[in-house]
DNA sequence: TGACATTTCAAACACGCGTTTGAAATATCT
DNA sequence: AGATATTTCAAACGCGTGTTTGAAATGTCA
C-alpha cells in the first residue's frame, strides 16, 4: 500500500456515493420521498450537505436511483419462480406468493422495497410509470398466467383479473397496513418471520377460492404446503 | 330579512368553519397531511391564511377534526349491516363487504374517507391510535364474528384472524393501489361505479375460500349475489 | 515541482411553510 | 350612540427546506 486512502481519491468517491444510496434507501423507506430531508440523508452517510447534489444532481434523481436499485436487489435476492415444466399450477402459485411476500417483507433487505413501494402507490412520484412498466406489469402477467392455468379455462378474462387482484391484495395488506396491524394485534408479528405461515394461509385461502370459482371439487392436498422456496438464491456479484 | 349577512356575523363564522373543514377534507385526501398547506386550504375555502389557526388552533387539530368527521360521515351514510336474525352468515358477509367498499370508494363522499385512511395507514399520524380504537377494532370484531359463523367452528382463532385479513386486504387493495391500477388497466375503472361487480367477486372469492378451508362441499348458491344494500340509508340531520 | 481535475466542505441563498400579530370591520349589548 | 366582543385580514416572523457557491483539500500527470 502506498498511502492511506484520502478523502478525494476515486475509491473514497465511490464509497461516498454508496453511503448516500444506502442512507437514502433507509430514509426514503422510513419517511417517504417528500418527508425525507437531504440533510438527514447526508448526515447518516457521513457526507456533506452538498454531496447529494454533487453526486446525483438533485434529490429526485437520488430517489429514482434508490427506487431502481432496491427493486433490482429484491428481485435478485428473491426472484420469481422459474417455470420448471414438472410443477403443477398450484406449486407455481405457492412459489409466486412466497417470493412476493419475501420481496415485500424481507428483514434482510430492511423491508425497504416493500415500504418504498407502498408509499409510491399511495403517493406516486414521477417514477411510478417506469416502475409499472418494468416491474409491476410483468409480475401481473406472470400471476395472470398461473391463475389462468388454475382456472382451467373455466372463467373469463375479467374473473381472472379480479382473482389476481384478490391475491395481490392479500399479500400487500401485510405491507400497507403494518402500522394498523401492530396496534390491532400488539402481540402478533406480520413480518418475514411469519413468512411460512402467511404463505401457507394465502396459498390455501386463494387456491380454495379459485378452485371453488372454477366449479371444481376441492382436492384434498395436491398443493404441498412445503416446497423449495423459489430458486437457488445466488448473490449478485459485487461489481457493477 | 334585515340586511345581507356580513362577514363577522355568527352565521358567516359558522360558514367559514364549515368551508375550512370541506376544503381541508379535499386537500388532505388529495395530498396527505404533511404535504397539505394551510395556505391552499384557506384559498379553497375563500378564507384568510390565519383562519385555520383562529378556528381550530393549528393544522394538526384541523386534521384530527377532518378525520373524525369524514369517518363519521362514511359510517352514517354506509353503516355496517345490522344483525337481522333471519340472515345467513353468507348474507351478512356480503353486506359487510359491500358497505366496506362503499365507505372506501364512495364517489359521493369524494372517496375522502378511503383516501385519508390509506394515507393514515402508510404514514400514521398521532390520530391513528384513536382511529384504531374507535373505528377499526369494532370493524375487525364484526368481521371476526361473521367469519367464525362461516367457519362453523372448524378452524382455530389464528386461521379466523388470517381469513379476516385476507378479506380486508382484498377490499383495501382497490383503495390503496388506485394509482397503479389506473396505469396497469388504463381502460378499467375500480371505483364505486364497479361496486356491484367488486362486491360480487370479493364475496364469491372469499366465501369459496372460507368454505374450502372449513372443509365443506361448495354449496351452489346459498349466497344470493343480489341483496338489499346494507340498511335504509338515512341522511343525518344537518344540525350538530 | 507545478498545472490541472476532482471531491469535499462551511456558508449562504431563495423559497415555502405554519404561525403570530395588531389593526380594521362588524355585530351585540346597555 | 358608545363600549365591548368577535371575526377577518394583510403583513410579517421564524424556521426548515433544496440547492448553490467559492474556496480548500487532495489526487493526477507532465
Amino acid at each position: 500500500m502506498r498511502h492511506a486512502v484520502s478523502q478525494t481519491d476515486p475509491a473514497h468517491q465511490a464509497a461516498t456515493r454508496r453511503a448516500l444510496l444506502d442512507a437514502a434507501a433507509d430514509v426514503f423507506a422510513e419517511v417517504g420521498f417528500r418527508n425525507a430531508t437531504v440533510r438527514d440523508i447526508c448526515r447518516r452517510a457521513g457526507a456533506n450537505v452538498a454531496a447529494v447534489n454533487y453526486h446525483f444532481g438533485d434529490k429526485g434523481a437520488l430517489y429514482t436511483e434508490v427506487l431502481t436499485e432496491q427493486s433490482r436487489l429484491a428481485y435478485v435476492k428473491y426472484p420469481n419462480p422459474v417455470p420448471v415444466p414438472g410443477l403443477t399450477p398450484e406449486q407455481r402459485f405457492q412459489a409466486f406468493v412466497r417470493s412476493f411476500l419475501q420481496r415485500v417483507l424481507s428483514a434482510e433487505l430492511h423491508a425497504r422495497h416493500g415500504r418504498i413501494m407502498a408509499r409510491e402507490m399511495v403517493e406516486p412520484t414521477a417514477a411510478l410509470d417506469r416502475l409499472v412498466a418494468e416491474a409491476i406489469r410483468p409480475q401481473a402477467e406472470l400471476l395472470r398466467g398461473i391463475i389462468t392455468d388454475l382456472l382451467k379455462g373455466r372463467a373469463d378474462a375479467e374473473t381472472t383479473r379480479l382473482c389476481g387482484m384478490s391475491v395481490v391484495g392479500q399479500i400487500l395488506f401485510y405491507c400497507h397496513c403494518q402500522p394498523v396491524l401492530t396496534r390491532l394485534f400488539p402481540g402478533a408479528r406480520f413480518d418475514d418471520g411469519e413468512l411460512d405461515r402467511l404463505t401457507a394461509h394465502i396459498t390455501a385461502f386463494s387456491l380454495a377460492a379459485i378452485h371453488g370459482l372454477a366449479g371444481q371439487r376441492q382436492p384434498a392436498d395436491h398443493a404441498p404446503t412445503t416446497l423449495p422456496p423459489t430458486a437457488p438464491q445466488r448473490r449478485r456479484p459485487r461489481s457493477h
